[in-house]
DNA sequence: GTCTATATCTCGATAGAC
DNA sequence: GTCTATCGAGATATAGAC
């Protein structure tokens, strides 16, 4: 065990996404971890501070995996489908992190979050698609229902991948497939 | 008031949206459905069941607006388009009771369901996708990416447009469009 | 069927030794 | 920083009168 507040939030993730916040008592994510109870409480002075810290430490996560890399020179829809593999990817890679984000999106604990925490931190992105529609690439849409319509479709896919249990070759078909599907959706 | 255990579902599903499962104790429910403590348990035998109950009923109520009439000489498209149209309003005319939904399927009490209950009872739209792919109209895709594909574009509409709040005019433009954005994903 | 009253239990959080 | 021990609050669910 390298760091105990790793090894809690490491454990807390893996309760929380099979017996859900409520299912979960701080008793048992500490036995988990391999702490004692009130180790879990130096750490994070609530459970809900436990919970709240974990998603931000998985967004942050994902966030990384997202970047895409400065100086180059492919197309604009190049980019987004480097962006958008990116994300996929981790989705399906990290099917634990990725329920959990979904539980906690849905969740009350969300207004718990800082509105400057939930807004997107990856303009990236959203700079993407504005140069796509003012390029003429992109259908004029507002930004906002472009970047929810992306979400949601890259929500879908990693879901059915996820169910579906493909072998790698077939997995990436997928991927690189379901990035043209949404292409065409938001595409002129 | 008409029917208690109708009024203890409806504080039910008020309070989980606003506090989340763990959130709202019982006591608060039947509370706020203005009933006695024990009668919420004469209702229902544990709090699960009534979690799980509420998400039945609700369920129930989405599937009855998503009908289609019989001997409609309309369309493929048209006919799916009604379909749509219909769950997309619902949505947005019932947000609560959308917003119950994704947090209970994002919810390890997900599980708690028998699995034909999970199964999507409505394969009329699951026959219109195999339909539009027999008559070369629709990709020849798999059938559940498809409906995976539809469902998380609905959802991402639905958040969008709870979201904005617009007049019911522009409303109406953006579930028209919407549709066509997801035919243009996943017609041929 | 509906209520009041309450039993039983578990959980989150703290205190204090080391 | 980490542990053990425990408090107090509040939860679900039951018992029993009406």
């Amino acid at each position: 065990m390298i760091d105990k507040q790793t090894e809690i939030l490491r454990a807390a993730l893996k309760l929380f996404v099979e017996n859900g916040f409520h299912g979960t008592p701080t008793s048992l994510i500490a036995k988990e971890a391999g702490v004692a109870n009130g180790t879990l409480f130096h750490y994070f002075s609530t459970k809900e501070e436990l919970i709240v810290s974990l998603y931000v430490a998985i967004k942050k996560n994902l966030s990384a995996c997202m970047v895409l890399e400065e100086d180059s020179f492919s197309s604009l829809k190049e980019q987004m489908k480097y962006i958008y593999v990116s994300a996929l990817k981790w989705g399906i890679d990290n099917t634990t992190e990725f329920r959990f984000i979904q539980q906690f999106i849905s969740s009350p604990y969300l207004l718990k979050l800082a509105p400057e925490e939930i807004q997107q931190k990856n303009t990236r992105i959203l700079q993407l698609f504005q140069q796509g529609i003012d390029e003429k690439i992109i259908k004029k849409l507002p930004i906002d229902l472009i970047n929810t319509l992306v979400n949601s479709h890259l929500f879908g896919v990693s879901q059915y991948v996820n169910q579906c249990q493909l072998a790698a070759s077939e997995r990436d078909n997928i991927i690189s497939y379901s990035f043209e599907l949404m292409w065409e959706m938001i595409a002129l």
